[in-house]
DNA sequence: TTGTATGCGTTATCAT
DNA sequence: ATGATAACGCATACAA
């Protein structure tokens, strides 16, 4: 559709063979400066751009990152693809988007359809369903660099970066409980993902620290449907042994705990004191202002991108090694979990 | 560096053509479905998938489309770029992400990479330092479609899809109006960028319309950054002619506006009213929660992703004809402009 | 219905 | 220092 011009027309123009255009345009050592300068100027005088697809065919790369991401754009999610985008485009990378929207058939097909070579290498978040790993196994096998962030899958050996979801949750529990709440509930979403899990452990050690005993009735599963968790976090917190304190293990916890509270005759901090995972710009203007734990959301971005750009340019030089890199969270203390 | 199989190397194995088994695998008529199933489940078999860059440089286009964000992605462009996604996956395209970071050079330089047919269309909206646009023209001539949403450039002539940003400010001044305000200040970024010039006209002339006098020095015009903006804000609100009324034309300046009012000893909505167009999924748990003009994001990002689709479909039966495509914002009325 | 040959636009190998 | 030629993997025009 957009037609520019070939090299090869290029070339004609300049009374030039295209292999030697193509050597000028790549400053090959081979060509002289006088040549060079005449290609340049009238490839730009023409407008010329190499065609991408004739390069990555011959080249058998694409320049290009995909980046598998698991719901709809959230704030966390946003922040990093933004990382991610940052570095590609300083980096002259490309980036591809892809939305499983929690579903493990559409993360199949994705991965599956990245296998053809579309994208140099994979940044991805699996969705909460992603029991088989099957489809990953496949992609690292094949050589196609990928690598896990947030939401990882510690089967595929290959460099995964998270941050410190175990000792953030134990953190927020126990400023909970130096806050003076005597029974914390935990909200989160699954039992599969690892974050999940991990918060959950740092919970329930957290929990045992004090020498209390762990309720299991005090973990509420919630939804992915923000109605359905308010109704369930407002049945808590009408319940008769309801919770003085709450720890959401991700922002729309927290936001459904908010609508929930606003329909009791609850308050927060007085009645219950609320804590949350979240990378929302605006905790500091709820009212009361939200106490987070912020992921390093962009970090986490930046970090990812600059490791694949790494391994795709010196490939001996950098492996994706089977490990976890932790970039911690930060506790920003605000008023929804002040004594008063 | 993922290297699957080839065409060739299926053939081979299949003991047939390469064009036999292209021609399959398109399902193309003159195969016998004999074959046609042969061929398919040895492809399945052996994990073929085509070498997209090859397909891409053979048929000139790459089913991909490329979005150009002007910014960090908020919850107005998250929501975009999701819509645009939806349609996308749905139709097997693919979706590369551009961030231009308010930066007329890089969109220049987005651009101009763009015009090497990486993307068969683009979905873009301009920089507020997008003066010169001549780089869109050129992008425009060599044939490559382009929509542009919210953030326009009339002087291109093709379809743009936007919100209805005149009425909806007209409309939010008279809501603040009806509820008593008698000295309303807009809060707005820039005077270059379409959506700014129309929702200062809509204030305006909601102004007017009440006989009123216009007054320049009740638009406040805030930049980037948070900081400096919250202090302006600030500035405003202790000044003898303080406003009774807000209209925050981006989602961020009200957020500056509840930090402001944070500093002072004013409270919203008794003494200060704010509206704000924004598109937060959380302007109902803001304390006290925000009265709101939402953008129809999303469907804006579904109308330009089908709308590119059908273009780039069937080129004959669908035009990108220059004209502005309106959907309508909505105003939901919260506690931040109730009279008390 | 299937096979053969060509070209898309590059870059790399081998000449000159 | 430059030119001729082949090859990347695919789809298609042409041949059988």
């Amino acid at each position: 559709m957009a037609g520019g011009i070939s090299l090869k027309e290029l070339a004609a123009e300049l009374k030039l063979a295209p292999s030697t255009v193509s050597r000028a345009l790549n400053d090959s050592y081979e060509i002289s400066e006088a040549t060079k300068k005449k290609v340049i100027s009238m490839a730009e005088k023409l407008n010329y751009h190499a065609n991408p697809f004739a390069r990555s065919l011959r080249e058998n790369k694409s320049k290009t990152i995909a980046v598998i991401i698991p719901e709809r754009i959230n704030s966390f999610f946003a922040q990093v693809v933004d990382g991610i985008e940052e570095i590609a485009q300083e980096q002259g990378y490309h980036l591809l988007i892809y939305n499983t929207h929690e579903d493990l058939e559409r993360e199949q097909k994705i991965v599956n359809l990245l296998l053809n070579g579309r994208a140099d290498a994979i940044a991805m978040s699996v969705t909460s369903q992603t029991s088989d790993v099957s489809h990953l196994q496949k992609l690292h096998d094949r050589g196609l660099p990928v690598i896990f962030f947030d939401r990882i899958r510690s089967e595929i050996p290959t460099t995964k970066f998270i941050t410190n979801d175990y000792e953030s949750a134990f953190e927020a529990t126990k400023h909970l409980i130096q806050q003076g709440c005597k029974n914390i509930t935990l909200l989160t979403l699954g039992k599969d993902l690892s974050i999940s899990k991990e918060r959950q452990r740092g919970y329930n050690d957290a929990i045992k620290s004090e020498g209390w005993e762990l309720d299991p009735s005090m973990t509420l599963y919630c939804s992915h449907e923000e109605e359905r968790n308010v109704e369930l976090i407002e049945e808590l917190l009408l319940s008769s042994n309801r919770p003085d304190g709450i720890l959401a293990s991700v922002e729309k916890l927290a936001f459904a705990t908010y609508l929930a509270v606003k329909r009791t005759k609850l308050r927060i901090p007085s009645d219950l004191k609320l804590i949350s995972f979240s990378n929302t710009s605006i905790a500091g203007i709820l009212n009361p202002s939200l106490t987070t734990i912020t992921q390093p959301a962009m970090s986490i971005g930046n970090e990812c991108a600059n490791l694949l750009i790494k391994k795709l340019t010196k490939p001996k030089q950098y492996e994706l090694i089977d490990q976890v890199i932790t970039i911690p969270s930060k506790l920003t203390i605000r008023e929804s979990t002040l004594v008063e």
